[in-house]
DNA sequence: ACGAAGAGACCGACTGGTCGGTCTGTTTCT
DNA sequence: AGAAACAGACCGACCAGTCGGTCTCTTCGT
């Protein structure tokens, strides 16, 4: 089972998240998160075994939520096109609510060793491959033409991840403004007909 | 000036290349550079002042090599299609000769701290630049629709991004296969004609 | 021609600060 | 009382970088 939240050990994942997301992995010190939580080595190795336990759990826990999010969204909408839509929201909105779980997803998880990597990489698949999923119904249903869906896929999670890193660093454009055009963009590079995403600007 | 190559020089920077790109910055040990360079402690730190240097290093030959290539190749060619064509030929290429040191540019170097990000984001940043001001070119002479080129530097940089990393780390798909399916991709994206995508084909 | 003198490449044992993690209490619940 | 939660002094492995020294190779005075 998941252990249980009290409120040290909430406060500790905060200023870990704080403290990773600003230093990244391997420059956030443990006694920083413990200064930061305003507790002590102890409580923090009372609740957690190791440093990158609590890495990987602020990971896990980010990518949980957003496929949660991800796929109860979808599954409301009906048509392929408005699935798109709804799923490109939910996830700019994900990521805005928690940006410094964004930051360690999407920047501070990377180029660490090959554990970590592995995790990520599989992390990374698995979003790629509900894409994937989502792109070969539209094919089949015929909103599209037939394309090379894994290829789209990648160039789909590429497209959204360097966009929200772009904001995360720079502070702009603000999703909301990005989205439509990114929405347009991606729409079009899988050959959706131009009307039909206009029909989303209403 | 830049550093005469002494063979010795050359060895450690291979070396490093290999490291780096197998370990990650951190995770790399100097003496493991010394051990792999056939060198020792005192060679690497008579050419090389420190880690970080050396790291910075291969990083910025790699842009650079990457930078000129491209300015080169896109100067040649008259068209904005083909100019885009030919561009993301010689990307594809170049990291394919050089997959350690992609490997290193694109993921050994993210989530380092502070320092190392923001030689990141200006290296990225220019690259963005880049397309972004042939984007504009290719508005501007009415091949393409007008649209956010900011937005669509930024989209098209993280896919194609993502398509070479998927490469590094899977091995496939190969580039030469994902090429022309990215290409088609990034050209609708922005509008292009369909029959104009077409013509390169032939 | 040739040896001394210097320069620069290179070697590797060693060091010293750093930091994740432990351990011995102390306090606070139940 | 007993256990869980917490505090913080302390440990010791680890590793980037140092430093005294060696080994060529060139240069130059005689």
């Amino acid at each position: 089972m998941t252990p249980k939240n009290t409120p040290a050990r909430q406060r500790i994942l905060d200023a870990a998240a704080d403290v990773f997301a600003s230093k990244g992995f391997h420059e956030a010190r443990m006694d920083e998160i413990v200064a930061v939580s305003q507790t002590s080595k102890g409580a923090v190795y009372h609740h957690f075994p190791s440093k990158n336990y609590i890495f990987f759990a602020l990971i896990d826990k980010f990518a949980h939520l957003l496929e949660n999010r991800l796929r109860t969204v979808i599954e409301k909408e009906e048509h392929g096109l408005q699935r798109v839509d709804a799923a490109l929201k939910i996830c700019v909105q994900t990521f805005g609510q928690h940006r410094t779980l964004a930051k360690i997803a999407l920047v501070q998880a990377v180029g660490l060793g090959e554990t970590f990597e592995a995790k990520r990489r599989e992390i990374n698949d698995r979003f790629a491959g509900i894409i994937q999923e989502y792109l070969d119904q539209a094919v089949a249903d015929g909103s599209i033409p037939p394309l090379d869906t894994e290829i789209a896929a990648r160039v789909w999670m590429g497209a959204l991840n360097e966009v929200i890193l772009r904001w995360i660093f720079a502070g702009e454009p603000e999703p909301e403004r990005a989205l439509p055009a990114l929405r347009t963009l991606l729409l079009r590079s899988i050959g959706m007909a131009e009307e039909k995403i206009h029909q989303l600007d209403e």
